[in-house]
RNA sequence: GGGCAGUUAGCUCAGCUGGUAGAGCGCUCCGUUUACACCGGAGUGGUCAUAGGUUCGAAUCCUAUACUGCCCACCA
């Protein structure tokens, strides 16, 4: 019953502790408490304690975790604490996740490339071996980190997601998801890398500021604007007085109108013209397609190349009026050219013969005579149909309001083409070698910018062509390894759909079978699963699952005489359409059907498997009924939409039934420059000097104090600093406490009751106690681990330490005068045993309601303590 | 651009259902040296981002604006 002298030293303490807790095997559901000993699983599982489960993260296990990484163990590890100590049978379920796309790129990034090797030189089969050392050695550094920050999981059950058990679970729910129609396979759109010949992730792509020309083409109506033509004829060369209608600081727009009452136009004028009245030479009409139109009137400021001017400054006017566009007289005499037609920018005029539709903003009053309707245009003198439709996505403020979609070439498109159909089947013009294929007639093979300059002439020529923007900004996609620019275009891939599942999980949390905290938080959901689209689920990797697909030849996509991508397979030297129905092509099963049968290549993404984490770990240990549905499950925010909200899906999908019943959100872990702490931002925390310096008790109680679900919150110098402090607090009282019951001659510890206490003082304590205990209960099961330690700290050290260990002192010891110590009083035996009996309850109560938090200086103390019934040799299993 | 948070003392953050602003660090002064100097006591310090509104009363509820952070989508 006594400490060692001298401050709290928590290298020292933790080191042994840890060691006590492990080999005693006091983690495992399987330790019967009440007999100190391992039990059969069995035994386990019969034995009438309440179930509690709580299976963790798996963190990427390519990096050691970071000292924001490990903030969340903290918290699953403080709520399994306090359920062992209600007495329950706790599962804490370890894991770690192979994180497909990042970990291969790790691997390759840091190990092959700086072995100066490439992925492509080695089999699959060595690639895939040579990963999971590099996997199973950064496991064991990570699984050290979590036991080191005091998780009380059962480690002997930690689980990689590539285990052959959980591999088994997750390509079952492939296969029964296949079955069940939710899975398919069909064309989507993807990132082509040109250079690696492979399709890229989304967040593989960084984008390059780029100029690029900007084409303000026309899709010409094919009947001649016979308004246009009268028109010309009776204006052109003329001379019209008008004046000054409108104007900005800058330039002056002059408008008018002739003796006819015809709108004239005048443009780019740096001074007004003296009177307010110029005659002007009309050379031109800009044509609109709600059927206005207005003369233009040759500027007395243009020089030069009337063209190029007037359309410049046109279009900077009126590009903000539907369709509007300038034919100029001048120009050409052709009367065929005076067509009126829909004006639509692009950067990208190759792709024009793979248009399928225009699309214009719900919220623009311009096109809504067309929206609907099926469009005859003309482009380059071919005829095309194309339907015209409205979305959202398209903006009316945008150039001229209007998209041309080419759901083949660029990934907005192909979403826009998801919501309206009838933009489909896609038509793809550019081929995987990035060369225009023959539905582009006379471009057939070019490249695309070859493709491009070649178009502009004929542009021009043909009348298609409006304006130019050479000084174009805009951002193109690059592929963030080989830097290639990335061309969307479309690859055969697999999908799943969310249809059943997806309102499953939105129920859960709305009738509050699953919670979340903080409550916020639901509105994140709900906005993500309402907006959820069929999610592609292979990946073209080699680390992970590859699909339980097979084929019964080689699979290849080609482009057919329509522009649509089809598979082909190839069987016994005969070429077929793929029909991914027909079990004689392809086949959804783990085992290979037989010989001449091959794999599909792909692999699946990552959250695919994380997503079925809960079950996938239970049923590979046989734990489902006992601890399924878990209790809850401790998550960053950030992945509450990747994998949570898909974890409820799946579950309810395999189970119909929930993963876990409340879902606690923990915040982000800043640096101490504010920023979200991360590896390539510089502002990493060092876990080993940290613990070393300041003890991991200290580090815990930073992720707890004053911190609510959700929030993020810092880690600094200052605060673990404080906690420090704060245990060596709690060290110092009990070396008091206990310093004084042994000096206390026939002194044995009994458990005091309120009603036979006999001092104020005892009493006034024993009330807060009991007041600390209720709140402290009621923050925890609310999950609001800030306030309870806000609530301990500050009763611990300024009510229990400053106002009853001070004030206990003078029925401990004779107290003497100083200078003539003389006695001033002299406690009393009676006052002197219920003052120790009162400072060892209350010690040991804050001891118990700060284990979860700080478990490794309260187990050290409670071992010192003496115990009564209730009480275990572990603080761990100590009745709350 | 869409969504979600945040903006309170010099710094890091609490303030849970509206009722005269709190903690830790820092700073100032005093004290204590048989639990603890990794201590105790006292104090300094805030027009609670800005502007409106609701209310007897708002840091707390509502609206708008500004700035910061996170997630998602990225512009034809």
């Amino acid at each position: 019953m006594s400490l060692p002298n001298g401050p709290y030293n928590p290298q020292e303490t933790e080191n042994e502790i840890l060691n006590f807790w492990l080999e005693n095997k006091l983690y495992k559901p399987e330790y019967n408490p009440s007999e100190d000993r391992i039990m059969s699983t069995e035994e386990m599982k019969a034995d009438v304690r309440e179930a509690w489960a709580l299976i963790c993260p798996p963190p990427n296990a390519y990096a050691r975790p970071h000292i924001g990484n490990i903030s969340g163990y903290a918290y699953q590890d403080a709520m399994a604490r306090y359920a062992r100590m209600q007495g329950k049978k706790v599962l804490v379920l370890p894991g770690k996740d192979h994180a497909g796309l990042e970990g291969e790129g790790v691997f390759v990034r840091e190990v092959l490339e700086k072995q100066g090797r490439n992925k492509f030189d080695i089999k699959r089969k060595d690639f895939y071996a040579e990963m999971m050392d590099f996997f199973m050695k950064n496991i064991d550094i990570a699984r050290n980190d979590e036991k080191t920050i005091g998780l009380s999981a059962d480690f002997d059950r930690d689980t990689f997601t590539l285990d052959p058990a959980i591999v088994e679970t997750v390509l079952d729910t492939f296969v029964e998801m296949y079955n069940d129609g939710k899975i398919y396979k069909g064309v989507r759109i993807v990132n082509w890398d040109p250079k690696a010949r492979t399709a890229v992730a989304d967040n593989q792509v960084e984008f390059k500021e780029s100029q690029t020309p900007f084409f303000y083409f026309k899709y010409s109506f094919p009947e001649p604007e016979t308004k246009a033509i009268e028109l010309r004829r009776e204006y052109e060369g003329k001379g019209v007085l008008w004046k000054v209608q409108e104007s900005d600081e800058k330039t002056y727009y002059l408008m008018g109108e002739t003796h006819k009452g015809i709108k004239i136009l005048g443009v780019g004028y740096d001074k007004v013209p003296a009177g307010n009245e110029v005659n002007g030479e009309v050379i031109g009409i800009q044509m609109r397609l709600d059927g206005d139109f207005r003369l233009v009137v040759k500027g007395i400021d243009f020089e030069g190349d009337i063209q190029s001017e007037v359309n410049k400054v046109t279009l900077e006017l009126f590009s903000k009026i539907a369709g509007s566009h300038i034919i100029l007289f001048a120009n050409n005499h052709d009367e065929k050219l005076y067509t009126n037609g829909f004006v639509i920018g692009t950067v990208r005029p190759e792709t024009i013969f793979a248009d399928t539709a225009i699309a214009c903003d719900p919220k623009d009053a311009r096109y809504k005579q067309y929206v609907g309707k099926k469009i005859d245009v003309e482009f380059l003198g071919e005829k095309k149909t194309l339907h015209f439709i409205e979305d959202y996505a398209v903006d009316k403020d945008f150039g001229t309001g209007l998209l041309k979609v080419t759901p083949a070439h660029a990934v907005e498109d192909w979403e826009i083409a998801q919501r309206h159909t009838e933009c489909l089947p896609a038509i793809q013009v550019i081929g995987y070698d990035l060369r225009l294929n023959k539905l582009t007639g006379k471009y057939n093979g070019m490249g695309i910018k070859e493709a491009r300059r070649a178009m502009q002439e004929d542009m021009l020529a043909n009348g298609n062509l409006v304006y130019v923007d050479e000084n174009y900004q805009n951002k193109i996609k690059i592929a963030e390894r080989t830097k290639a620019a990335i061309e969307p275009l479309l690859s055969s891939q697999w999908y799943l759909k969310y249809d059943g599942i997806r309102e499953a999980a939105i129920e859960m949390v709305k009738s509050n079978q699953v919670t979340i905290h903080p409550d916020n938080m639901v509105k994140k959901f709900d906005h993500w699963m309402e907006n959820l689209r069929d999610w592609a689920i292979s990946r073209s990797l080699w680390w992970g699952y590859r699909l339980p697909v097979w084929y019964a030849g080689k699979v290849f996509e080609e482009i057919d005489d329509n522009g649509h991508v089809k598979e082909f397979i190839e069987i016994n030297g005969k070429k077929e359409e793929l029909d991914y129905k027909n079990s004689n092509h392809l086949r959804v099963q783990k085992q290979n059907p037989g010989k001449g049968w091959i794999q599909d290549e792909n692999v699946l993404d990552t959250w695919f498997s994380s997503g079925q984490w809960v079950y996938a770990t239970l049923t590979k240990y046989n734990l489902m009924d006992k601890f399924f549905p878990t209790s809850v499950l401790v998550s960053a925010h950030d992945i509450l939409e990747n994998w949570d909200s898909r974890m409820m899906m799946f579950t309810y999908f395999k189970h119909k039934q929930i993963p876990f019943k409340d879902l606690f959100l923990t915040g982000l872990v800043l640096g101490t420059d504010g920023q979200k702490m991360s590896k390539s931002k510089g502002n990493l925390i060092d876990m080993d000097k940290v613990r070393t310096e300041f003890g991991t008790d200290s580090v815990r109680m930073t992720y707890f104090y004053q911190n609510s679900a959700g929030a993020s919150y810092s880690v600094t110098p200052d605060k673990l600093k404080n906690f420090k402090q704060f245990n060596n607090k709690i060290w110092n009282a009990a070396k008091f406490v206990l310093m004084n019951a042994e000096n206390a001659t026939d002194y044995t510890y009994s458990q005091p009751k309120l009603e036979g206490l006999k001092l104020e003082n005892s009493k006034t304590i024993f009330n807060h106690i009991i007041n600390t205990k209720a709140a402290v209960t009621k923050n925890i099961n609310n999950f609001e681990f800030g306030y309870a330690t806000d609530t301990l700290y500050q009763e611990f050290w300024h009510t229990f330490c400053d106002l009853y260990i001070e004030s206990s002192k003078q029925y401990l010891n004779t107290i003497k005068d100083k200078e003539s110590g003389e006695v001033i009083s002299e406690p009393s035996l009676d006052d002197k045993q219920e003052t120790l009996n009162v400072l060892i309850y209350s010690l040991k109560e804050f001891i118990k309601m700060l284990h979860p938090f700080i478990p490794f200086i309260t187990e050290k103390i409670w071992r010192e303590l003496p115990k009564v019934e209730g009480d275990h040799k572990t603080v761990m299993y100590s009745r709350w």
